[in-house]
DNA sequence: GACATTAATCGAAGCGCTTCGATTTAGTGC
DNA sequence: GCACTAAATCGAAGCGCTTCGATTAATGTC
């Protein structure tokens, strides 16, 4: 193994001045700089990491905490995962893997035994166990979700908020009165996910403020939850005239389940979607959708961190603003019927509006 | 932070005690190994890593290298990475996650800087251009893979020649004589991917042996590509009486595909996949299938990497057993027809399987 | 031209751990 | 009871790097 002295002595200085031609930490002049690259080049010199971490108390990796929970849309979380490793590479930071298996003990290992600088932590819970550790912590975190309570914490997410109340003024934009939003299995409600929540509480305050009559469904994602949930939701609230998909799962099933029970979409049924931009673009009616922006969470979420290394303040919480992107899922109400119809079932949407939008701000749990 | 010299000291042993209590390298009294073990829990002591890695030169990592390349399925990939996680886990060790991005130099980086003590490689090519550099690392690796030459590598995979080969034989046994192979996108085939290379040879081979006609297409990732598939073989062999589909992400189209036109499975077109058994469990119709190990390669692939560490002997190759499970998308040809169409068909098929079979034994690439 | 600055480099200490003799004590065989 | 082995523990060296004064040389200042 070639080591920094042999670097020093094949060019002729000391081991401290290259390392100082590494780190850059003090001024070397130009000349020995050139020497001191050519004798790393040549000899094949890579620096040893434990020996680095040893001495700087620095290791350069991040650690990544990944869900393995259900209901949650594996490809995003591996876009996510992509976006943090690239990023953490661009900063010149390795990515260790963690699942939430070990539970919080795994990073506290990793991050008592300075195995990593700081910690990257996904599918944040309202009350989640692990923050009082993440708090205690003596090195930064950064949370992908936001928790109840986010003192003292660094979060990122999309606004999800902002998402349920775009998806709906978007439809009411365009006249619909009664929309239904079909969001995560149950289990992701009541395990207080607050992605879950925040979408249909923006959803429902959005419907109040625009007289809409808004419901919010959970649906397991499997294919015969989500026939099923058609199948209700079309006896029930027959006045429905667009819905709101939160569910990638489900969402190719929701939509033909829609189209077998003969609402044409978007002539009889408006869908929106919220999910990675890809999935929408690529379905085979393309969705309008709120992209969930898998790629750009990991690069902040990242970027954050470093910024935290490098002893700045950061913002404690950044809500990325949701892009609504209308394509062919979505029409004007009434677009392909006669005016009658569309009245009377604008009427009897405003009629169950208030109702509905004030019984409750989140779904049953 | 707490040192080994605190924990020592607290327990009024040297440091040089404490560091055998934990890695029991040399025997210690029992009542030593009991006051120390208590000390180090009194005191939360973690051994950090850097200062490890650099004394015993072994840092306990290893490195996962995952593909981002199109045509293939995500949701295989994470459950393979969380297998490798967990079972590394279970070996003390962790997880340092590569993206091909950086490409191979990723890969020496962390090796050289002894980062990791060892790598694994999914997606590997038959002429994989890391090969060489495996090959010239001073550490282990394993190969989730078969490229065209194994000498000194490691390598490990379901056997998709035997696959292929079982599901023709499943399909020959129920009667077909007429079978379709529907395989990855055809970037995969032309960038020389052993696992579809291998799948066709060995449905091919089999289809030889069993006088069944066998062809193999190749189909993008995409809806649109399902049906034009589909409505292509409908029209240009309609004696197909079953196909094979090695393509998780247009597995659910293609059989609707089928449907739609008018067939029925299993009664009219049996079909078996080749994808992970969740997949076909909870499709709409549960589907027969080969299953993809993901967790079994996941999980042995540490295994072999450990043995490695642990300087044994492993095998140069492992090929995982196919396991066939049917289910309710097969059956025996003929089920719900008249015999004369059936005797037909099996004329037709008869007749072109020596020609196609022979013709090649992978698809054009 | 003596003195203070700045730039460039060196030497040595030390990061926290493992490991290799060396040492001590306790057993074992005859 | 003496030599010999085994068990338990210690002390010190050293893993490869960074970093902090210290040193030297070059530059400016009045």
């Amino acid at each position: 193994m070639v080591k920094i002295t042999d670097v020093a002595r094949h060019a002729g200085v000391s081991p401290s001045t290259v390392s100082y031609v590494l780190s850059g930490k003090r001024s070397i002049s130009a000349e020995t700089v050139r020497r001191v690259r050519a004798s790393i080049r040549e000899l094949g010199y890579r620096p040893h990491a434990g020996a680095r971490a040893l001495a700087s108390s620095r290791s350069n990796v991040l650690a990544l905490v990944i869900p393995l929970r259900t209901g949650i849309h594996v490809p995003v979380i591996m876009q996510f995962a992509v976006s943090v490793v690239t990023t953490a590479r661009r900063h010149d930071h390795d990515v260790l893997l963690l699942t939430q298996e070990e539970g919080e003990e795994g990073v506290r290992r990793v991050a008592d035994s300075a195995l990593v600088d700081a910690v990257i932590v996904m599918d944040v819970q309202l009350h989640d166990e692990r923050l009082p550790m993440l708090r205690s912590l003596d090195r930064p975190s950064v949370l992908i979700g936001f928790p109840a309570e986010t003192e003292d914490l660094t979060c990122i997410d999309l606004d999800f908020r902002a998402a349920g109340e775009a998806c709906l003024e978007h439809l009411a934009g365009l006249g619909h009165r009664a929309v239904g939003l079909i969001g995560s299995p149950p289990e992701v409600y009541e395990r207080g996910t607050g992605y879950a929540q925040r979408t249909s509480e923006g959803f429902l305050a959005a419907a109040e403020r625009h007289g809409v009559a808004g419901t919010v469904h959970p649906c397991e994602a499997t294919v015969e939850a989500a026939r099923a949930l058609v199948d209700r939701l079309l006896a029930e609230q027959p006045e429905l005239t667009a819905v709101v998909i939160h569910n990638e799962s489900v969402l190719a099933p929701l939509v033909k389940a829609f189209q077998d029970a003969g609402r044409r979409v978007p002539e009889d049924l408006s869908v929106v979607a919220i999910c990675p931009d890809d999935l929408a673009e690529h379905a085979e009616l393309p969705l309008s959708s709120v992209a969930i922006p898998a790629e750009e969470v990991g690069r902040r979420s990242v970027e954050l961190l470093m910024a935290k290394l490098d002893g700045e303040e950061v913002p404690p919480a950044t809500l990325l603003p949701p892009r609504l992107t209308a394509r062919a899922s979505t029409a004007r109400v009434g677009t392909a019927h006669a005016g009658t119809a569309d009245t009377a079932r604008a009427d009897t949407a405003r009629a169950g509006t208030a109702g509905t939008a004030r019984a409750g701000t989140a779904p049953a749990n």
